[in-house]
DNA sequence: CCTAATAGTTAGGTAACCTAAATGCAACCG
DNA sequence: CGGTTGCATTTAGGTTACCTAACTATTAGG
């Protein structure tokens, strides 16, 4: 089978770019007036864990600092975050969710959850399965991103 | 197991979004710049098929039809497609790849398929198994967006 | 100390989407 | 056959989310 190996590489890495390509249109199909963006919601999330650094959001997100600030900046003005000093560093500036950003995050994620849950309804119980043995590979090959 | 369905259905709605959210930045990574950015090659990608109509685009990109527009004129002021008048219905436009957008196509392709497969050769066989025989359902999710 | 590095913000630009409105053609109806 | 209705597309004007370059402030090292 090591000889399949090869050929099957490239053929792969084919259908997961097209597959990931068309996932793009899926993922913005799930967002909702009134709601944080994606975008806004993978800050959010990031936050859950409490008083993290522009930098630290910006490069776990893949994005650049000028990216990260951005998004903090219309968090907070949204009331769902804040913006407080660092005692260590004052250059640096750790941001925590409001309590208001911290039910944002649960609802939107509550209500992604079901628009979700309703599409994968469809599918078979070995399409989930298959869908379910898959996922931890696609977070390892995300976390590739980390460098 | 039929009990343990219900649970596992929103369980892998949550997992799979998140899996999708950070590949959203993952695809980004593919990016290269003198190539057509992703939104691009998958207009392009439609016009591998003669003669589409700009509708039929915004359809099966799951975007507005001027989104569509938008993107057409960049390929054609890009040299990679030309806009000719349908012959049977003259409201409507055909757009083809001209000889310099199918080399673009397969030579983005090629790039973005090999960086894609140097990700994946880090995978183990039994990862790369996984993957392979959750795409099919994958595309299956997806094509629920034609509606 | 002073210089180099680090953290973040500001300024200005681009790509890719959107809605609303305009244009031009087709098709149907009386 | 003329008028209305409807379809295909473009134009105009926004928004969001990214980017690079340049600036400010603070820390750390020689």
């Amino acid at each position: 089978m090591t000889s399949k190996n090869a050929p099957a590489l490239q053929e792969l890495a084919q259908d997961f770019r097209e597959a990931l390509r068309h996932s793009v249109y899926l993922v913005r199909r799930l967002d909702a007036d009134g709601e944080p963006s994606a975008a806004q919601l993978s800050t959010l999330k990031m936050l859950l864990e409490d008083g993290v650094r522009v930098g630290e959001i910006a490069r776990n997100l893949g994005v650049r600092v000028p990216s990260a600030t951005e998004q903090v900046i219309k968090l907070e003005r949204a009331g769902l975050a804040r913006r407080e000093a660092d005692p260590d560093d004052s250059r640096a500036v750790r941001v925590v969710l409001t309590a208001q950003g911290r039910d944002a995050v649960e609802s939107a994620n509550r209500r992604r959850n079901a628009v979700m849950a309703g599409i994968l309804e469809s599918l078979t119980d070995d399409d989930r399965r298959a869908l379910a043995a898959a996922l931890p590979v696609i977070e390892k090959i995300n976390s590739t991103l980390q460098n």
